[in-house]
DNA sequence: AATGAATGAGCTTTCATTCAT
DNA sequence: GATGAATGAAAGCTCATTCAT
């Protein structure tokens, strides 16, 4: 029971352990395990979020909020391609235990014209730019667009997530869409598989 | 409500009705709605599928049974490319609807040994069949292996299997990913999108 | 599936298990096992007894009886003391394993005016029958009752049909019963323990 | 449908009417019926109990924790006879409405080790403590033991557990089994009946 | 007469959400 | 603000009973 401490500090702690708890059992974990982990009382999580969707809908912003920032940080990288393939490699990777999350990533429209949704456009177009800059500097085919591309980023994260899909496994896969998204053949995208 | 119409063709609209319905909310729709929509009492589904788990397996057995069917189906034919990319193309563009079953067939094991269990691996071997003679005929790259292609086709027809995402999206997500499995760079590959 | 087999036998079969059935699981136990164990269908089950309730009933009935025709037969032995004490000590270790039945016992009045009631009351003559003349042969302290012996009969057969009770115990339990209820102290009444 | 009125109160009040409830009907009473009469939501019972099993073994053992300390009480009493019998007949009067509670009291050691199982056993262990000193008082006759004693008590409680079995019924069916158990004849128990 | 599939009410248990403290 | 006890609406599952065959 933590006294006095920054109502702040208490939303964020609750965030953490939310993704977590969502990550691994999916939307259909429990607020009140949330609750417990994160050492506050049950009311605590739903005065800082009035509703389960709520929370769910906050995990996802700050975590779309990371991914769009992490993406815009690789526009600036001086090899498009790599920084393209890089944050692929980088997103799918990172889905591993994240099962709720990865779930809600292609949910785009999903989500009315709530905070998430917004947050959801907004990597996306991130994810848009990058595509653009690795097309222009002859990395990726010029004949794809950001839809099918997406779609792919969604669906080998959703594989990802599964249970008994080991790193190897995973980079294997990553190398054949990488193959098939590149400008020549795959010799290319394997520099970066 | 019929009443002692017929056990087995009530057995198969329940099956039936259940495929659709885990198919849109996952496994976590309940048993209840399956039985409003199959138009049966709640007890007469649970007599035909003592657990809802049971209900959920035997759907899940039917349905890979009929793909490991449609696989085999296809080892048939002529031509072991068409055959490979096409089964490919088919048991994704069937996932439209059918999320939860796409959810669990990555979970292979997770059944234990339960009847579930075999017929995923069963249809598991199917896909490697057709793959191995697609390999031997030149279609697909020779150092590709099945996991990557099966946790491929989990994770397409997942990303197929969301709400937004139109044929061509999905026609386009499959060329990519066919360029990257094709033994010469995306021209063959092309060929089967 | 017994086919054409006479309805009567059927009847007999289903009270016999049932009458298993209830004794060791309690009222609690299903009609569905009944059903199984006899091998008939449900149904016929409650063809003949259009109740669970009257299922039971026909079982205490028919077991009533049978104490009854009992203590009927020994009121015609010779020594009376003999006759009282060994009926005593006949119904409560025939109880050992029927509890639903002994339950009823007791519930004399709980019955209405059914069937059952009058054979529960049919036996607690018999059983007066038995103590009068017990008593007048001496064998029995003249200023017990039937009420308080009775209950004690229901009683100590409640004793033995639970689980952990072993024949000794059990015996050792009727011999003190047996020297309270007898007319000089313990000694004649230990004849019979 | 009082809130927050006081955990502890109503935790009681629930075993409270539990007590009754299930002394009543027996241990297939419904926890919703609890609820209802305990004024609480069902939510309510299941936070204090996480189960119905939990809730019959929390009664219990607060029972029988009672019985043994009334036990207990009696060890110190100046006459070992009196203290003896003084608590057989508390118990069995005290059992007049607990059916379920006296059904449990034998199944002793079916609750596997659970704490029922021991507050089970040490109110056997304190009603051996009274037997023992009433045998060295010469209150009780030396030959007769522990188990059978016992099986007489649950009996007994058994029997007055029962509905139509009024207050001088029970007095003299237990004046019977205290002169089995006195150590002369019926003359000494006699005094306590 | 016999069957067993179908039924719906009811039970135990869980969970998001509210509210008195 | 924070707490956690209380809530009621399901959900999964069982069972006595009915009814078409």
């Amino acid at each position: 029971m933590p006294q006095r401490s920054d109502a702040q500090a208490n939303r964020e702690r609750i965030l953490d352990i939310a993704e977590d708890v969502f990550g691994h059992g999916g939307k259909s974990a429990s607020t009140e395990e949330v609750a417990r982990l994160a050492g506050v009382g049950i009311a605590t999580v739903f005065r800082n979020f009035p509703t389960k969707a709520a929370l769910l809908e906050a995990v996802l912003v700050r975590h779309f909020n990371r991914l769009q920032a992490e993406a815009e940080a690789r526009l600036g990288e001086q090899d498009p391609g790599a920084a393209f393939f890089g944050f692929f490699r980088h997103l799918v990777a990172g889905a591993a235990t994240k099962i709720a999350l990865v779930e809600a990533l292609l949910e785009a429209g999903g989500f009315g014209d709530s905070e998430a949704a917004e947050a959801s456009h907004a990597l996306r177009r991130a994810v848009g730019g990058l595509l653009q800059r690795a097309q222009q500097a002859g990395a990726v085919r010029n004949d794809v667009e950001l839809p099918e591309v997406y779609a792919l980023l969604v669906g080998t994260s959703r594989a990802a997530a599964q249970a008994p899909l080991d790193d190897e496994v995973r980079s294997r896969m990553l190398a054949i869409v990488f193959a098939g998204l590149a400008a020549t053949g795959r010799t290319k995208a394997a520099d970066f598989s």
